[in-house]
DNA sequence: TTAATTAGTGTTATAATAACACTAACTATA
DNA sequence: TATAGTTAGTGTTATTATAACACTAATTAA
């Protein structure tokens, strides 16, 4: 019978893309790295897969450490494996990406300021391993999944403008969006209503707010629809 | 400083879905398990990952091993980690799914006839470990795939005829395909070419050959092209 | 009250998709 | 060698989805 202690065991990562949008840019969370190898770079927020955790509750515990949120939009994206990605020795990275919304998000006190920072997609700083391939996957994957699955709501307000939901829309997929077809197509779509409410105080003509209906969605789902943007 | 030892390490294992196609029904291939746990159950074709090389490399060793065969279209799937997934202890299995025509495939010599199996995938028998969901989702991705990237080819002789191409996405989609809107859209795209050959033979008409042209795919691919059924 | 600013709204041309039925080529057999 | 049986191959049209486009409405500040 093959037993498990036949054979060598690499060691197992966790690592977390982690977009935010503070209403003008993508984000990605990153953290100051403060040990070697790699010291003083920027790094994914990750840590080593505890045995007693599944990958996705490891990633959900690492991310409440080093954010303080959970809840959040979670999903695998991919799993790492050169032989060489860690200098340390064989290391694989079960890589996955969260969404945010970073002004719900109070960074832990606990963690020095400059540790952890948000950076505009557009102008990451270097990082350390292969932590630049896994932002790639990530970002293409969430372009990807955007215009057919509603996930962008995870990264707004509970409560939001379809003026705002479109800004992010054409953040993430870099293109600009037509207005009125946009928003004909969510509204036909069902999967957000509106609360009745409007956001007021602004030096312009106050909004109508929508929410993300998530039970009605549910529904749809079940029917085979399929939501595209 | 943070050393590999100081955390302990799951096993990794290497699961892969292998689909092949008959001309007649989509199969998977599977392995009748020797050793406990699970013994005298079927099981996707995997072992356990080596330190030396990269999970889709691990991925190909294996395949290579039990199938005879390489070179195939693989990708990887998911990295399914449930605590109690193995009863052995805790073990992390990074799935692949493969696409083979297994009319080119020769099951290795060296394997009883009997521990190497196609099933249509339809008519599955029990598997072991979380296999059955690996299966799961490996379809899933296949069905979603196929319709967005010309994969369905290598599941088919490097020469077809556009009826095989056919049968072959019904199989998958499991959904009739008009004849005609199919016909005018696979050769619109310009991602298979005519061979100029016939297949003589048969009772009836003999059908035109055609092959999938990569060249021309990747030319298409670099200008933004994506292939649609 | 007026100017500035963003919210909100429909129509039409164009393109993509889906539905549909017959003729052509080949083989077997009467 | 004519005919029946079988699968291959071919276009058109209606329907639906997509893309392009410009003005009016509401609010605030000056």
């Amino acid at each position: 019978m093959d037993e498990l202690q036949d054979y060598p065991r690499p060691s197992v990562t966790i690592d977390c893309v982690v977009f935010g949008y503070d209403g003008i840019a993508l984000s990605l969370l990153l953290i100051n790295r403060k040990e070697a190898p790699f010291i003083n770079m920027w790094t994914l927020p990750g840590g080593f897969l505890f045995l007693e955790e599944t990958p996705e509750e490891s990633a959900r515990r690492i991310l409440k450490s080093k954010t303080g949120l959970n809840n959040l939009y979670l999903e695998q994206l991919y799993t790492f494996g050169d032989v060489k990605r860690d200098p340390r020795g064989r290391v694989l990275s079960v890589a996955y990406y969260a969404l945010v919304d970073p002004r719900r998000l109070e960074l832990l006190a606990g963690i020095a300021a400059n540790d952890v920072k948000w950076f505009e997609s557009s102008k990451l700083p270097k990082t350390a391993f292969d932590h630049k391939e896994i932002i790639k996957v990530a970002y293409n994957r969430l372009k990807a999944k955007v215009t057919y699955q509603p996930i962008g709501f995870e990264l707004l307000d509970k409560k939001f403008t379809l003026t705002e939901l479109q800004f992010l829309y054409e953040c993430i997929l870099q293109r600009p969006i037509d207005k009125r077809n946009f928003r004909k197509r969510i509204l036909e779509s069902k999967v957000i209503k509106s609360t009745g409410e409007k956001r007021s105080g602004q030096k312009n003509r106050a909004p109508e707010l929508f929410e993300f209906d998530e039970l009605q969605y549910k529904n749809l789902v079940k029917e085979g629809f399929q939501f595209k943007i």
